[in-house]
RNA sequence: GCCGAAGUGGUGGAAUUGGUAGACACGCAAGACUUAAAAUCUUGUGAGUAUUAAUGCUCGUGCGGGUUCAAGUCCCGCCUUCGGUACCA
């Protein structure tokens, strides 16, 4: 080892260091001098460091939030003393359901909770010394803010989406084209049913006929939907918002309903949004589960006919390559196909079967995937490949959201048609087998379907012996040539239902004019939120809007009753932040320029395929359209782990209330959750326990050691399980500096890890620790301003690159290992210096901000240690003259020499080969090979 | 089922590009200081084993193989845990 070097004899005293009042002192100078105010331009380059904003809930922030937040707030320090323009912000999401349903139970304005709970989530943020620029503070519900909100909804509402031009478009553009041509030539997003016209026929419409085209086409539209509708929360729910046929928030059932919905036409981008991943820097697993959800299959789309019917049934596949195995069609039971096909002597038993799987809730349909079901409708199809006729049936394993709503089904090779086919047959008294036809060359598809994609194709007329993708190509070739298919991309992402049936959110900016939707001018904006006697639904089950009384514009034309969901709010307001104060634009052109978008993006990857998503398509839209000249949020996003409780427990004997301490717990006892605040190291303290709560309060208590021992179990952090710790609890025993130091100290940041506090006590002893180099043990100042000596220098310029490269690549747990390091190296050098101690407090002040500032000034400066530049690290102070190689035979380390680094091989190889420990190992024969690697390492292989 | 991440001492974790496994910290043990306690400091601490001792040897990063002078790290096959997703044709 390097630093065996004297110990100190004598014991020292801890100085004292008063963390309470020097937190408070430092946190009040920074907020009166604005010290972490954003500053645009100059020579400088800018650096964009965003937490995700959160939504202040009643229960304030425990613990586990901050995680990320001393992350972010770490860079973001770190990027100011580096010489960066740094705008890191905080806001607060702050339209939500919670509020709202807390209004509806205690008729309390959602704008007063709301109120309150972010003036709670600023005093904690504040409390943990955060260098926000608070000046640029936004809140989603305020009229100033949604204003914006509004006006970008109305931008997509005057756009559509231009496939040839792969962009957004004015919609009045497409109106002209309309105009002179028709849509027969028009590319462009639209609903699937738009029909086609010609000039002549756009101009005999009626105003309503043309409002009710334009819709097809216009990002955000008014249509009916099948929708997510949760009637516990009263409100329709996107898919993203619905967990296992369960809302998200709350966990009420979700049932499928047919409604008249505002949507977003976010299909239009499902492929610019797929693209658009290679270019940014996020977790691979998150860029993975945003390519699923947007679900890009390439496949083929094409017709059957259909015996006794002029229409053709359009089927999407992705395995047109087993055409010749297809044994039957199915339709979904929502589907317009069940009642133009099914024949009346199957009518009875087909809408019995639609009715019944209506019923069926989504959370039924989930949970039995397995279980399969279907009836005949009468009807045949032909396969435009065989010419053999198939029966068509009607199934709810078909979806009528994805493809066409119809499939051709391959039982030999697709699990799902295998079930059907089995289930089916045996319905109708076939045999089992029946419908099972095998097409790929591999084992018999009796009993199991197979896939088969590396098989060669058979029993298929042209395409025998094909592999999988030159039969495909051939049999796109085929239906293109006859006109009967083509090949087709098909997308798993729907268009997001934008319409929420609740009070607390943006109201949309539409009136209806003879039923036809109508922007609200730009300069009536903001619609602002009005009053309402209650937070419920009226009677005829109109959203609470529909409460507000003279709910009208001034014309008196009725206005939209919904409002807009959680994410319209969060889906830009990393631009707003950038110029929070504009009135005339949502951010301005030049504020925009400057700030482009997010460097780092700080938060939980539980919003891969919500906000993360939306986000990502408001900014592509808004790209197009010229309002921002960055069509990506965000370039790099980390997402922290989640810390979670550890739950405690005793155990009641429930006959009795008797509680028994754990080794004593028999079966058949309650296991109870107690407040963790009552436990420390497994023990509790049962006369708090017997204070907690009024039944406890004569309760006995069977112990092990005099000790009542608790249980635990580590459980996600919530009021209900009583694990939940509040971070001003830690402030005020260790200070705030300790808790983000112990917060990195815990692991990597991305990592989820269980909250306990084992360890703090070693981050706050640091602490202590770099005060003490300062004072000694009258807590007196004992600085020296004799110059450093060599060693010192080496331990100073060690610790400043580790930290810059750690900080770079955010490993703060390592970060603060090596300020530990440094600390204990200048410990055993007695160091004390001025050169030494006023760069490493540069150099710590990203991680312990208050420290570093009150040592900052009592080495004698006036301005805030942020506005210090980031020490530079010297070579000369790094590289080492010799390097100690361990030795290694057949690698093991053996032994350990130290040599030169500049010493060539062979004389290393000379030296390591008269070693006595290196004799011993070969035992008087020659080594077989030697390696050595300069700097590294020496193997002996005998 | 599919996709993704991860399994290292009693504990949290470190090892950045294949090169000394266990940095740093907690806990534990012994000692110093103290009337005492707290605090602080010093020393030890992966398991096993041999020696009076310094020291040495064997094993060791979920399990089983492989590549390599050298594997926690790369490859193949499993197991476990945690996330995501779920009839997407």
């Amino acid at each position: 080892m390097l630093n065996k070097i004297a110990s100190p004899s004598k014991t020292i005293k801890m100085a004292e260091y008063n963390f309470r009042e020097t937190e408070q002192k430092w946190q009040q100078y920074w907020e009166e001098n604005k010290s972490f105010r954003a500053d645009e331009g100059g020579e400088k380059e800018k650096f964009y460091v965003l937490d995700m904003f959160p939504y202040p809930s009643g229960a304030g922030l425990h613990v586990g939030h901050p995680l990320g937040y001393i992350g972010s707030d770490i860079m973001a320090r770190y990027k100011r003393i580096k010489g960066y323009n740094v705008l890191h912000p905080m806001g607060f999401d702050a339209f939500g359901l919670p509020a709202e349903q807390y209004a509806i139970q205690t008729g309390q304005h959602p704008a007063i909770t709301t109120e309150e709970n972010i003036t709670r989530y600023k005093e904690q943020l504040k409390n943990m010394g955060f260098a926000y620029d608070w000046d640029r503070e936004v809140r989603t519900c305020e009229p100033d803010y949604y204003r914006w909100t509004q006006w970008i909804f109305q931008q997509l509402f005057e756009s559509y989406y231009d496939k040839k031009a792969d962009k957004a478009m004015l919609i009045s553009e497409l109106v002209a084209a309309f105009e002179a041509d028709g849509n027969a030539k028009i590319d462009a997003a639209c609903d699937e049913d738009t029909p086609t016209f010609t000039a002549s026929d756009w101009a005999g419409f009626t105003e309503k006929e043309q409002s009710d085209i334009l819709l097809k086409y216009r990002l955000t539209f008014l249509n009916e939907a099948v929708v997510n509708w949760c009637p516990a929360l009263g409100t329709v729910l996107s898919n993203d918002e619905v967990k296992d046929g369960y809302s998200e928030r709350g966990g009420h059932p979700v049932e499928r309903k047919k409604m008249m919905q505002w949507s977003m036409r976010i299909t239009a981008y499902a492929e610019r949004m797929l693209n658009g991943l290679e270019n940014i820097d996020w977790p691979e697993p998150i860029k993975e589960i945003q390519r699923n959800w947007i679900g890009k299959s390439r496949g083929a789309e094409l017709d059957f006919d259909i015996v006794g019917h002029d229409a053709k049934m359009r089927v999407f596949t992705t395995r047109i390559d087993t055409i010749y195995g297809v044994t039957y069609m199915a339709v979904a039971p929502e589907s317009d196909w069940v009642d133009m096909i099914t024949t009346p002597d199957q009518k009875e038993v087909v809408s019995q079967y639609v009715e019944q799987s209506k019923a069926r809730s989504e959370r039924d349909r989930m949970a039995d995937v397995k279980t399969v079901s279907g009836e005949f409708t009468g009807a045949y199809a032909i396969n435009p490949f065989t010419e053999e006729q198939i029966p068509i049936f009607v199934a709810d394993y078909v979806l009528a959201g994805y493809g066409t709503g119809a499939v051709m089904a391959v039982p030999g090779h697709d699990d799902r048609d295998h079930r059907f086919a089995r289930y089916i047959a045996l319905k109708e008294g076939k045999d089992e087998f029946h419908y099972i036809k095998q097409v790929i060359e591999g084992p018999d598809v009796k009993e199991e379907s197979f896939p088969g994609r590396d098989g060669l194709i058979i029993n298929s007329g042209f395409l025998s012996g094909m592999k999988m993708q030159e039969a495909m190509d051939k049999a796109i070739a085929y239906m293109e040539e006859k006109g009967i298919g083509q090949a087709k991309i098909n997308y798993r992402l729907r268009d997001a239902i934008f319409s929420r049936q609740r009070y607390w959110g943006e109201p949309v900016p539409v009136f209806f004019k003879d039923g036809i939707p109508t922007l609200l001018p730009t300069q009536e904006l903001p619609l602002e939120l009005p009053e309402v006697d209650k937070y419920l639904p009226t009677e005829d089950g109109e959203p609470p809007l529909a409460r507000a009384s003279n709910w009208k514009t001034s014309e008196g034309y009725e206005l939209e009753k919904s409002t807009m969901p959680g994410w319209a709010g969060s889906s830009w307001y990393l631009f707003r932040y950038m110029d929070p104060k504009n009135e005339t634009a949502f951010v301005g052109t030049d504020k925009q320029a400057y700030w482009k978008n997010v460097d780092l993006y700080i938060g939980g990857s539980e919003h891969a395929t919500g906000h993360l998503l939306y986000s990502r398509f408001w900014t592509k839209f808004l790209f197009d359209r010229g309002f921002l000249k960055v069509d990506e949020p965000f370039q790099k996003l980390v997402n922290q782990g989640m810390i979670q409780g550890t739950s405690a427990f005793v155990y009641r004997d429930p006959k009795t209330n008797t509680f028994y301490s754990k080794g004593l717990k028999k079966a058949g006892m309650q296991q109870l959750h107690v407040d963790v605040s009552l436990v420390r190291n497994d023990v509790l303290d049962i006369e708090g326990f017997k204070n907690w709560r009024s039944e406890y309060k004569d309760a006995s208590f069977e112990l092990e050691n005099g000790q009542y021992i608790c249980g635990s179990e580590v459980e996600k952090m919530s009021k209900s399980k009583y694990n939940v710790v509040n971070p001003d609890d830690i402030i005020d025993q260790y200070g705030a500096d300790t808790l983000r130091l112990y917060e990195m100290f815990l692991g990597p940041l991305e990592q989820s890890k269980p909250w306990n506090t084992n360890g703090i006590d070693g981050v706050f002893k640091f602490i202590r620790k770099f005060w003490s180099i300062f004072h000694n043990d009258a807590n007196e100042w004992i600085l020296q301003e004799d110059q450093a000596s060599e060693a010192e220098l080496k331990v100073l310029h060690k610790t400043l690159k580790k930290i810059e490269e750690d900080t770079e690549r955010l490993s703060f747990n390592t970060a603060v290992s090596t300020f530990m390091i440094c600390v204990n190296d200048l410990g055993k050098l007695k160091s004390h210096k001025r050169a030494i101690m006023e760069p490493l407090i540069i150099a710590l002040s990203p991680y312990a901000p208050h420290l570093a500032e009150e040592l900052w000034r009592k080495l004698g400066h006036q301005a805030s240690v942020s506005q210090a530049i980031y020490p530079q690290w010297e070579e000369k102070y790094v590289v080492e003259a010799v390097h100690t190689y361990p030795i290694s035979i057949n690698g093991k380390m053996r032994h350990k020499m130290e040599f030169s680094l500049d010493m060539p091989k062979e004389e290393i190889e000379k030296q390591v080969l008269e070693a006595e420990q290196v004799q011993k190992w070969l035992d008087g024969k020659s080594p077989k090979k030697m390696i050595v690697v300069p700097g590294k390492i020496v193997n002996v292989v005998v």
